[in-house]
DNA sequence: GCCAACCATGGCGATATGGGCATAAAAGCA
DNA sequence: TGCTTTTATGCCCATATCGCCATGGTTGGC
């Protein structure tokens, strides 16, 4: 990792954040966070991965500030911490549907 | 990868973009190309790293649809496509403030 | 035509990421 | 106390990502 020349530590912290948002499975689990909080063994049911693998995507997320922990008895909900994430996803689903359009437009509609 | 249950595809369609957006190098280019179209020798002062890296890294944006490419002589001037950008990275900018606030009130200010 | 500048791509090695299995810790229940 | 359910974590293997070097194609100037 070169980048000699502007605030690295900036942009290391930021593509950080990028990169725990790059997974569609993590991305499926925000996406359901939004309408309630949820446990492990319900988002592993939802996901349809093995639980390990629901729980490492979880930890990714919440080492980064993305959701929060929250135990209750034997099991541990997870919740969003950030609204802001309305305008990451607004983001992504514009440049999917710029490329959609210009991909329809090749194909002539 | 599994993912039975929720539209994988579109989870993954949108993966990929975040994916792109997820590499500091990317960041710092994203942001430089705010402000004006830039060369790809420009680029590469700016990062700091081998001018085939950054060539790279432009091919992957360019790929996912963030920026275009527009050949002028020898030189090829790359141009963002997406003024949704900016909801990106407001995004993940309060996600790093909100970090920040979180381990500042852990330290103790 | 010839050379220099600009850019893209293939190849390669080092590191990171992702998945499942196995396991261990903690909680609830009989 | 035993047994089950729910999570988290270590391990291992497969694959992806990233960086540089080397190279080749294009363009512009001489």
């Amino acid at each position: 990792m070169a980048m000699k020349r502007r605030a690295p530590k900036l942009y290391e912290a930021r593509a950080a954040i990028a990169k725990a948002l790059a997974h569609p499975t993590r991305l499926l689990v925000l996406d359901a966070l939004r309408q309630k909080d949820m446990c492990v063994c319900e988002l592993t049911e939802l996901v349809g991965a093995d639980q390990s693998t629901v729980s490492k995507h979880l930890a990714i997320l919440k080492n980064t500030g993305l959701v929060e922990a929250r135990k209750e008895g034997a099991m541990t909900y997870y919740s969003l911490t950030c609204p802001c994430l309305d305008g990451f996803f607004q983001c992504i689903e514009s440049v999917l549907q710029k490329n959609l359009k210009e991909f329809r437009a090749l194909v002539g509609r």
